[in-house]
DNA sequence: ATCTCATTCTTCGACATTCGAAATCTCCTG
DNA sequence: CAGGAGATTTCGAATGTCGAAGAATGAGAT
């Protein structure tokens, strides 16, 4: 198989991991009865051992303050977050993950971590370094092509 | 560094480039001016080089048949898609990526291919049959787990 | 002290996206 | 050629998001 054949394989596997780790996601999503929008919002609370405050929740997930508070009711309604008030800021609004959502942590990120560190047990540290490698530069790839993107303005101007 | 070590930093990595293809996506979409649902839609559309029909669409993107059709009347509004009928099924409408779309599938992702490719040249062969098995691995982990999930039944029961 | 003014979150009304069900048109079978 | 199956669209309802206005709190100035 020569190079440009892999680098292309190398590309199509890209791909693909992106769709895997999209189903898995729709398929957290489905389990937990949650839209994708909620999912990530307990995913920020769960990976933040402080709360978080509803602006900063905000502006993880890139919604507006008004779209934050529905996601904070319903993650409550859900029973996988809760508001507590800042003490130091009463204007502030603290966000944290309940009991529930720590079980739910358990329950189905954790065991993804370990098959994860299982699969990789079996390189060797020089092939693991190429990975860790590999991952730093496609992102800088991705990042750097976003930004092309986004100063691009384009406009299809079809009107 | 240690095996554990580097193998925790590869799963930090993953999740890290998972966020730059989100990031990269957004901007797509936002330079574009389409949701990210329509945007998957014209990746189909894309990647497929003969066009699809609009039942297969629907089925590609986990959509409802209805959500289809406003998907496709978007695309279809925005110029980068066109409705054929099927001049052997007339029920079926085809969708076809148009002249405009083959332009922002140059202007947009084409130079991603590209700087992928560059970015991947100075890999030796033996380290890019390396990162093909990750992929490949990484891929079967996540499904694996998403097929867990999926059958776990998962029920928070907190009402 | 109290009076702005900024900050933080929530409420409200409007808009966009999605779904399920019914409708429409076309194909195929008997 | 009648009836049922298939493919798409239309319609009405539900959900998620936004911008703007509102309410509560904090901070600085007089």
């Amino acid at each position: 198989m020569s190079k440009n054949e892999i680098v292309r394989e190398v590309a199509m596997g890209v791909r693909l991991l992106q769709q895997s780790f999209d189903a898995f996601d729709e398929a957290a999503a489905t389990a937990l009865k949650l839209n994708r929008t909620d999912l990530r919002a307990l995913d920020l609370l769960l990976s933040d051992d402080d709360a978080l405050s509803a602006g900063e929740l905000s502006a993880a997930l890139k919604l507006s303050p008004a779209a934050t508070t529905t996601v904070i009711d319903r993650l409550e309604r859900a029973g996988l977050a809760g508001r507590i008030q800042d003490p130091h800021n009463r204007r502030r609004v603290l966000v944290a993950a309940t009991e529930a959502a720590r079980k739910v942590e358990r329950d189905i990120y954790l065991p993804v971590g370990v098959a994860g560190a299982e699969a990789l047990a079996g390189y060797t540290i020089e092939q693991l370094a190429t990975i860790l490698d590999f991952l730093r530069v496609a992102r800088q790839v991705q990042d750097e092509q976003a930004t092309r993107v986004r100063a691009s303005r384009y406009q299809s101007d079809h009107a």
